[in-house]
DNA sequence: ATTGCTGAGTCTGTCAACCAGACTTAGCAT
DNA sequence: ATGCTAAGTCTGGTTGACAGACTCAGCAAT
């Protein structure tokens, strides 16, 4: 393979660095998980993740400050008004990092019983699945197919 | 959307909730970043990143005995022994996930400047991109599109 | 053989994050 | 008033992160 092009790149500005910082967390990705899965409310999330309370404070305080949650009021029968915690848009978009971390869990990380939640394409029904594909429309199927290069924000180091 | 089924299920053996067990700290998507783009050395890891070095140490020590890195002997030039890390089949798995991180960032955590990075189909050398999919072909666009349902591996609580 | 160099890794003290368990708070109901 | 409940905060102890100095192994030059 020889020396990588990269170490004559500066590092600071890459987007998976930038994308970690702001949802890098163990239990942050817990957080999101149960928020994909609908769970919306701060008992519930608590409760199926057991961790502790502070904590998740801190982590849907976080994700609201970066706008991949929403806070909106609900109201249940003579209770009075509390809020959920609803996916934004950005947040919608981690969808596909959540999917690839379940999709290597169940190959890898995971017991014989199988996976315990599955993704139906909502209007067929068929499963769903990631893949990483060129826009010649060629399906990858691994990291060996793929030549990372210099990108316009790359920056060499000093 | 109602009372989400996956309330009466436990989430204890969860897929994603293994895979983040495993590779989910912070620094450690750093160290498979560079991984993956062909860094293997300690120090030059050490230096792209900035981690210290008691930290990285431990994240790769981890790495190796989840079987995510190899130790592979590589001598330099009037240099003694030393070893590299090299992603094994079970780490180039994780490949997806960390594309579903930097197109991420690049969307929603990065600057003007564009991407330092960009991914090209070895073989035609089209860009690459991760696309969520069902099995009968349809590109599904969001979230919004998949209906997750309980698998062979969900169990309700008790 | 001694000395020095280098890359990889460890040791130490400090400081921040995590954690469990108890406590507080706001609004509704009785 | 009193109690109830979900959400969130406070407290003190424990663990993990961090920076900077140190160690260690092997090669090379003296």
């Amino acid at each position: 393979m020889g020396r990588p092009w990269i170490l004559d790149y500066d590092s600071a500005n890459c987007a998976i660095g930038a994308a970690v910082g702001i949802i890098g967390e163990r239990w942050t990705f817990l957080v999101l998980r149960e928020a994909f899965n609908g769970v919306r409310r701060f008992g519930d999330i608590q409760r199926r993740t057991a961790m502790p309370r502070q904590v998740l404070s801190d982590r849907l305080a976080r994700l609201v400050r970066e706008d991949l949650l929403r806070k909106v009021p609900y109201q249940d029968e003579g209770k009075r008004t509390r809020y959920e915690y609803r996916l934004s848009s950005k947040g919608l978009d981690l969808y596909p990092v959540l999917v690839a971390l379940m999709q290597w869990g169940n190959q890898h990380a995971v017991g014989p019983a199988g996976p315990q939640v599955q993704l139906q394409h909502r209007d067929c029904g068929e499963p769903v699945r990631l893949q990483l594909s060129c826009e010649a429309g060629h399906i990858l199927d691994s990291a060996r197919d793929v030549t990372p290069v210099p990108g316009p924000g790359a920056r060499k180091t000093a």
